[in-house]
DNA sequence: GCTCCACGGTCTACAAAGTGGACCATGGAA
DNA sequence: TTCCATGGTCCACTTTGTAGACCGTGGAGC
């Protein structure tokens, strides 16, 4: 539901891309807080990284990762399925064996994602250079 | 920089998009660590957002956010300057006048984040759907 | 038979990060 | 004279995250 905008709102807009009405205030649903609340947390992103070229086991993941915790990636794994992003499979053998795999629609958030990486890989020396100059002034 | 592929990097590749390998440990420069340094905040993309039509002083931009604390908010605001995102500009006057405003480099990210909210704005129904699962489930 | 390991987690102290509100100096308005 | 607004910082308190112990099961090694 795509509601007027309201003097405050944000109208999200640029070349090329549909326009986007928001508020900013978490009241109303704020696209940009529900990308966050999804993605904003230090580990989702990594895991569904990792998850996307193949299916993964708990402790894989868990190495893979290197310096998340296990309660971490438990609760962040039981988030992204709780949101369709990531399936979980239990096969009943000793000892236990989950593996979690991308859904459709985690494989398709993934796309959007690669832009911004992208620009991340771009932009990294102009970021640097900022740093540089910032501390240089102060 | 972008060495040679380790076995556990990920190869972040999609359709119609130049290829990204890169590592997912903290240890190796990781985009996706990158992004999330610079974004995976409570605030940074709010303050974006909030900046990307106007020029806005702090006291404003706290109101427009509406949740956000006052040390927050100067965090945050410091950080993005920081990396170049934001400029700011203090008039000595009295009272003091701060001014915020996006930096070219700050505009240019926001372009790749479009996408990022559109996407969310479009799958917010299979998500709130997949939570419906969820909890039936449960 | 006895010990040890791996599996996927959970539980529990402890440490780190975020919050809300008090506080600062200044000058103009009431 | 009192009060407000400015852009912050500081402090006590709460929330969040971390590292590591722990769980039950079964198979391997001795």
């Amino acid at each position: 539901m795509q509601s007027a905008a309201a003097p405050q709102d944000v109208i999200f807009e640029g070349p090329g891309h549909t326009g986007l009405t928001m508020p900013l205030t978490g009241e109303g649903g704020c696209p940009i807080r529900e990308v966050l609340d999804r993605i904003g947390d230090q580990w989702s992103l990594l895991v569904l990284a990792a998850l996307e070229p193949e299916t993964l086991r708990f402790n894989v993941l868990l190495r893979r990762i290197g310096d998340v915790s296990k309660q971490m990636l438990s609760r962040t794994l039981r988030r992204l399925e709780e949101d369709g992003f990531v399936e979980r499979t239990v096969y009943p053998e000793v000892p236990p064996r989950v593996e979690y795999s991308l859904t459709d629609l985690g494989r398709s958030f993934l796309e959007p994602m690669r832009a911004l990486i992208r620009w991340a890989d771009m932009h990294q020396p102009e970021v640097e250079a900022a740093r540089a100059a910032y501390r240089a002034r102060a």
